[in-house]
RNA sequence: GGGCUGUUAGCUCAAUGGUAGAGCAGUGGCCUUUUAAGCCAUUGGUUCUGGGUUCGAGUCCCAGGCAGCCCA
């Protein structure tokens, strides 16, 4: 619509606008809501706060489907519904609608002889309106639960009409951008987002259970560090300096762990300045804990024991099936090294070649990928992993050694001190886990962010800063620690089978459109 | 960033290069147990935008917007 039709529609005057020449239908919809609109603030408060519901519609399901009509004959149930119509089925004189408040639907019974006047009124009311509802819970000749209202009364009036009842909202980009309609005519959307919910509380309830304390780290930071990514830049002027936000809480959670606090997790979202996809938002949830005193097999039993114990509660079983795959939770995950996991998926792989920087590269190059210059061996077997093995682990698999070339935050393998004691989770091809041993020595980390600048100073828009005060901070002695990230909306997509990220985003970042 | 597909009434969708249609919603009428209620009548269109080809374009061509999917 364009801002001036808008402003139009804006200043059509409530009484006596003509709904007709040369208006869209949409226009011409929304005139004759408005002219109704008109008619019901002339004959009072047309916004009335004082209807008070006292049962919700799976409330009334849950206590009385199984009674039948005789026994609630014998035991009348009084009740007060409220909620929008979905669904107005004119009789006559008698009428059906269908109410859907938070919790579900429940049909209203409407007969004129019961209900006089307010039965005239509600044959002008739209589907999209807000009703609250009175009277006595009955069956209908069909068995459906209904009310058999005595009450009823507009509590608020829709002006825009909803979509098509059968086939609801379909559009994709009208479901993104208009998510208050998608959750309005769409069950299975709402019901997404009803387990996100569930998935958060029990993540917290499975932390807090362990003694871990859930704090909340600055988001917008004056480095932008914890991960390779390029950041979104702001600017506070009051202070007139430049922030960051931030794309990982990794360096603020282990300050923490330093000052004491030796098991914290913090549930909130991080923000990367890069691409859209059917996987990436460049705002998403992220989970990272820190836990003192344990290393990253602990994290991976820690990790398998969360994501059983979320499948049970949230869906009640220990599979996952996504996309008509299934992924099984109940068995140990799989456990296998970098390097492992590459000769197992390219048996014409070498292992000794796969060891060798000059043969490693040339192993790249023959993938097709385009090696740089700057890259050592460790970034050239992460680069084979991800483009011959990721998209293949598709039941739940660590992955463990990860190179100390890309791991500038994680402790070195005491047996091999080119690798790190890190791993990914693997599920269905995705990474969805991402933890390590901490890198607690100042020093080596001091040297590691050296590298990182020089890397950033040549050009590495994704190197990471010199970030003095988390040297400092490790000055004064961080705990052997072990941390994770686990990205929220890709575990969600995982339990709700959403093929897109968008689809467990209440409002995803689309393109802005000319005139809103 | 590249490729493919889509874009027609508020919504869901039709329409050999030849008069833009249906269902739902809306409006008027009938109908006191329906549930995608039913029946009769009826309103509603810058076919995403801008060019081009053609006697004639929703349809063919070019460019662009937005979206979905695949790839980098």
């Amino acid at each position: 619509m364009t801002p001036e039709a808008e402003h139009n529609e804006q200043s059509a005057g409530p009484a006596g606008h003509d709904p007709g020449a040369g208006e869209s239908t949409e226009q011409m919809l929304i005139a004759q809501r408005r002219e109704k609109l008109a008619q019901l603030r002339a004959a009072g408060q047309a916004y009335p706060n004082d209807f008070r519901r006292d049962a919700l519609a799976a409330e009334l399901h849950a206590a009385h489907d199984a009674h039948d009509s005789d026994w609630l004959e014998a035991n009348p149930q009084p009740v007060s519904v409220a909620g929008r119509m979905l669904a107005k089925r004119v009789m006559g004189k008698a009428s059906f609608a269908q109410l859907q408040d938070m919790s579900g639907r429940i049909q209203l019974f409407l007969q004129r002889d019961a209900l006089g006047e307010a039965y005239q009124a509600f044959k002008g009311w739209d589907v999209g309106d807000i009703l609250g509802a009175t009277g006595t819970l009955f069956r209908t000749r069909t068995g459906e639960l209904s009310v058999r209202v005595e009450r009823l009364r507009l509590l608020t009036k829709s002006l825009r009409p909803l979509p098509e009842k059968y086939h609801g909202l379909t559009d994709q980009e009208q479901r993104y951008r208009q998510r208050y309609v998608d959750l309005i005519m769409n069950p299975q959307s709402a019901e997404v987002f009803r387990v996100r919910s569930r998935m958060i509380r029990q993540i917290r309830s499975f932390f807090d259970a362990r003694g871990f304390l859930e704090v909340e780290t600055p988001m917008m930071q004056p480095l932008a560090g914890g991960a390779a990514a390029r950041p979104f830049i702001t600017h506070h002027n009051a202070l007139d300096m430049p922030l960051y936000l931030r794309i990982a809480p990794e360096l603020y959670l282990k300050r923490l762990v330093v000052g004491g606090f030796e098991q914290v997790y913090e549930i909130n979202r991080n923000f990367r300045n890069e691409g859209l996809s059917t996987r990436h938002n460049p705002e998403f949830t992220m989970l990272e804990f820190y836990q003192a005193y344990v290393d990253h097999h602990a994290l991976m039993d820690l990790t398998e024991g969360l994501l059983r114990e979320l499948a049970q509660s949230v869906l009640g079983t220990s599979t996952l099936t996504y996309q008509g795959e299934h992924y099984d939770l109940a068995r140990p995950f799989a456990r296998l090294t970098v390097n492992q996991a590459i000769l197992a998926h390219n048996p014409q792989i070498d292992a000794a070649a796969l060891d060798d920087p000059a043969a490693a590269r040339t192993l790249a190059e023959g993938l097709g990928i385009a090696p740089q210059a700057v890259w050592g061996l460790g970034k050239l077997q992460v680069e084979i992993f991800e483009k011959t093995v990721e998209h293949r682990l598709r039941q739940p698999t660590f992955i463990t050694a990860y190179p100390l070339e890309v791991s500038p935050l994680a402790r070195p393998s005491d047996a091999e001190p080119t690798l790190t004691d890190r791993f990914e989770l693997f599920i269905g091809g995705r990474e969805i886990a991402n933890g390590f041993s901490e890198l607690n020595d100042a020093e080596d980390q001091a040297a590691r962010f050296r590298r990182q600048a020089e890397q950033k100073a040549a050009g590495d828009e994704e190197a990471m800063h010199y970030d003095a005060d988390y040297v400092r901070a490790l000055e004064y002695g961080l705990p052997p620690t072990a941390g994770e990230g686990i990205g929220i909306d890709r575990l969600v997509m995982l339990f709700t089978d959403q093929p897109s990220i968008r689809d467990v985003l209440l409002f995803p970042l689309l393109r802005q459109r000319d005139g809103g």
